[in-house]
Formats: structure tokens, C-alpha cells, sequence
DNA sequence: AATATATGCAATTATTTGGTTGCGCAAAAT
DNA sequence: ATTTTGCGCAACCAAATAATTGCATATATT
């Protein structure tokens, strides 16, 4: 099972859960909510998302609360970073960016 | 048939394939070779890639050369940069990123 | 002209994915 | 104590995906 932040945020409902509880913390009801799926549905994705731990959970008496994890999502923005260069940087640096990628 | 940036970088073949042509263009053939998979594997993924705009091609004889689209890298970027500020930024600015998640 | 090369397209298959439904369990509420 | 609520787990299903194989076509090379 490939369980990594790339594949998780390859579906769309993963991303608008990821921006939703980027806000607070929420419980899978509360998320399901905002959703046409069924609570199962977005459950199963709260769960990938856990597995690859762009999120993280903390219980508190029968509800769990899932909160995002900036530190995972950083994984995509370092693997972006040399591109970056190339849709605003100027010219002058585009050596130092070829060097980056290989 | 879903086909946006997201999905697309989710195979990490694919993301090699970005990684390489954004050096510089490349044939599929040439491409390839980079790979243990075989030429037809390749070439479907630059199709997808090629779908979604994240790669263009110029025909060059009975060669074809693919090439790197940053533009539309941008939109992972764009999609990221909110919660850029969540793994970086000083805790006072932390409105200005509830405001733009909204 | 005949052959080799570069490439795309179509059909097939195994695997993965996203979703549904039903069930069980523990914590609250009544 | 009984019922309701919040949640995860497992089984199942349809659709999408990744890869293979075989074939067609156009451009080079001989």
C-alpha cells in the first residue's frame, strides 16, 4: 500500500479536508459535514490522510479530534522548490537550478 | 477521466519524468532509458503528463521532444502556499493565513 | 526500395481506489 | 439500565490506474 503526502493529496476531497481542519481541529462528523460523501467515505480518507501523517488525532473522551500536519506537507513544497525557480526567478540563476536538480 | 496537476504528480515515476525534462527536453525514448520500465509505460505516463499540461512537445523529425511546463507546476504551488505559512511563518501572521483558508 | 528506428494507439489484465453497507464498541445522554 | 451518538473496522463493488503486448505509421538509414 504506497501511503505517501503525494498520493493523498491527489484527491480532491483529501485537499478541502486538509484546508478545513488546517483552521481547528476537527471530528470526522464534523468534516463529514461539510461533504455530499458519507461519513464513511471521509472517514476512509481522514484515515490515509493519518497513515501518511498530514494529520495527526488526539481523543478526547469519544471524539477524535484530527488536526493537519504542517511539517508533512512541507515534503511537497521542498520536492517543488527547485521548480519554483523556474516560473519566477530570473535567468541569471537558472545554473544554480540545474545544479539543484541533478 | 480526472486529470489535473495533483493527480498527476501523485506516481513518483512521474515526478522523476518532471524532474528529468526539466533540465532539459527530452525524447521518449531518451526518457526511458532512465527508467527499469519499459518505453510503452513511460510514454503513457508522459501522456498523462502532457494531458494535464504539465509537459509540452515540439515534433522534431520522427523525434519528439517533451518539455517542462512550469506555469502549471504553479498551481501546486498556489494550492500550497497557505499552509506554507503554518511550517514557517511567525505565530502573528497567523490571521492573515485563517483569512486566506476561508 | 528495403530495413530499421521512433513513436503513438488499442486491447487486455492485475491492482488500486473511492465508495457503500452493515456491524461492533465505547462513551454520553436519557 | 437503556438508548443514543461517535467512531472504526471489514466485506464488498464499480471504476480508475499502471503496466504489458501487439500493431500501425511515419521518418531515417542503408
Amino acid at each position: 500500500m504506497r501511503r505517501d503526502v503525494f498520493q493523498a493529496i491527489a484527491d480532491p476531497t483529501r485537499r478541502a479536508i486538509l484546508t478545513l481542519i488546517a483552521i481547528h481541529a476537527m471530528t470526522p462528523n464534523a468534516i463529514a459535514e461539510h461533504f455530499e460523501s458519507s461519513r464513511q467515505a471521509v472517514s476512509k480518507h481522514i484515515k490515509i490522510l493519518t497513515e501518511c501523517e498530514l494529520v495527526s488525532q488526539k481523543q478526547q473522551g469519544r471524539e477524535i479530534y484530527y488536526q493537519f500536519n504542517p511539517q508533512k506537507m512541507k515534503e511537497v513544497a521542498d520536492w517543488l522548490s527547485p521548480f519554483q525557480q523556474l516560473w519566477e526567478t530570473r535567468f541569471d540563476q537558472l545554473d544554480d537550478l540545474l545544479n539543484n536538480l541533478k
